[in-house]
DNA sequence: TCTGGGGTCCTAGGACCC
DNA sequence: TCTGGGGTCCTAGGACCC
């Protein structure tokens, strides 16, 4: 354990070199990562955030997440381009294919960012850091930053020092030099909130930190403040993990293109969620005992309710009963912007059980699954509940997932 | 028509029990 | 007439991440 070798390998502006590789590759002649442009969200959806940006757009002090209405304030002639999930996922599975030549120890930690553990490998690991960038960036079109060092949190930190196309280290006799003095919102789990608190108590960089007294961190922030205090002192030791780590909630929200005022049409969106959630944990062989509805209003203000089940669900009727009675409990009348519906505390559906409830619920579960099949055979909207039709909301609601209906594209990456 | 979506973990406070 | 003190469960909300 003493002295592993950790990469943590970053795709630069993810989404946008995904997306500025793909144009060029078909034709395109504007790289997209030379001029000021991002990839947005829909605004006439509400969608209408910034979701990556390019170097030149950065220098336009736009950052992720805020809203494309500001983003074209501060540079009115950006470039905004809607995001294609599916291809950044092949993408992202290109890179990861390739690493695996490197070693068998692979953590995907997200769309853009894998962990590799080389501890003990034959070849000088800033050779094969060096290789590892350039063949990225030769064979699939696309930088990124790899930061090294003995654990995961210095490798992360480290591969967030200057981009692009960079090879960074971080080991602990450098800590004091490189991470320091860095200003204390760098820290990973150090955010927005954290770094005012520490602010008004005159810590603002990571060293500040590092050498504040623990017990005073502790009594002061609790348990977060511990764990950033470690990570302050570059302390941390969890392992590359191969397996993804278990499934703990599933949940959908939409945030629809007009607020709903009105209980039917609220009702009809919960519906429209429920059939994303009850297909998705149908789908990993889950129950649920907990249902858990939020909203948030035109004024953004969000709240939310939840109940404990008796005996776990999987089941869209179920599922969806629940979380209407939520809402009707909670729902003070004001316009909405926002819905969600979460599915927590789950458990395998894979053991026999028998109470009357399930047998209550068979014919339910029957239906449910023979709605999936064929929605997975013939697409989502195959099979739809009739209330929804002429009703302007959609039959299934929820994320990311309803790119996956596009074709399959060929990759290229 | 300014402000997405999917997650994890932690804490506070109330209910309830002995 | 001065009101303990653990412990657990549940819910709501908040912090963080990509």
């Amino acid at each position: 354990m003493e002295s592993r070798i950790i990469f943590h390998i970053d795709v630069n502006s993810a989404y946008l070199s995904w997306e500025a590789a793909y144009r060029l590759q078909h034709g395109s002649p504007i790289d997209l990562r030379e001029i000021p442009s991002i990839v947005g969200g829909d605004q006439t959806k509400r969608h209408g955030i910034v979701l990556a940006k390019s170097i030149p757009a950065k220098k336009f002090n736009i950052i992720t997440g805020e809203s494309i209405h500001s983003a074209l304030q501060k540079c009115p002639n950006l470039t905004i381009v809607p995001p294609s999930y599916s291809r950044y996922m092949e993408a992202s599975e290109a890179m990861v294919d390739m690493l695996r030549d490197y070693s068998p120890y692979i953590q995907r930690y997200s769309i853009d960012e894998v962990f590799l553990d080389y501890s003990n490998m034959r070849k000088c690991y800033m050779e094969v850091a060096h290789e590892i960038r350039e063949r990225i960036h030769k064979e699939l079109g696309f930088t990124v930053n790899i930061g090294i060092s003995h654990n995961k949190l210095l490798a992360k930190i480290a591969s967030d020092f200057k981009k692009p196309n960079m090879v960074h280290t971080l080991f602990p006799h450098e800590i004091r030099e490189k991470m320091w003095p860095l200003p204390v919102e760098d820290l990973f789990m150090v955010g927005s909130r954290t770094k005012k608190k520490l602010n008004s108590r005159g810590i603002y960089t990571i060293g500040d930190l590092a050498n504040t007294d623990r017990d005073y961190i502790y009594s002061w922030l609790k348990k977060p403040g511990l764990l950033i205090w470690s990570y302050a002192n570059g302390i941390e030791s969890s392992p590359v993990s191969n397996l993804p780590p278990p499934v703990k909630s599933v949940g959908n929200s939409s945030t629809m293109p007009f607020d709903v005022d009105n209980k039917k049409e609220a009702h009809l969106v919960l519906l429209g969620i429920s059939e994303m959630v009850g297909m998705r944990i149908r789908d990993l062989g889950q129950r649920a005992r907990v249902v858990s509805v939020s909203i948030k209003t035109h004024d953004f203000f969000s709240y939310s309710h939840q109940r404990k089940l008796d005996t776990p669900t999987s089941s869209t009727n179920t599922i969806y009963g629940i979380a209407r009675k939520l809402f009707d409990e909670m729902w003070q009348g004001e316009a909405l912007r926002q819905f969600s519906i979460s599915l927590s505390e789950l458990s395998s559906d894979d053991f026999f059980q028998l109470s009357l409830t399930d047998l209550i619920n068979e014919k339910d579960e029957i239906l449910d699954k023979t709605i999936d099949k064929l929605r997975y055979k013939f697409g989502y909207n195959s099979v739809i509940r009739s209330s929804f039709l002429h009703s302007g909301i959609s039959p299934i609601i929820g994320g990311v997932i309803m790119e996956e209906e596009y074709p399959m594209m060929s990759s290229k990456f």
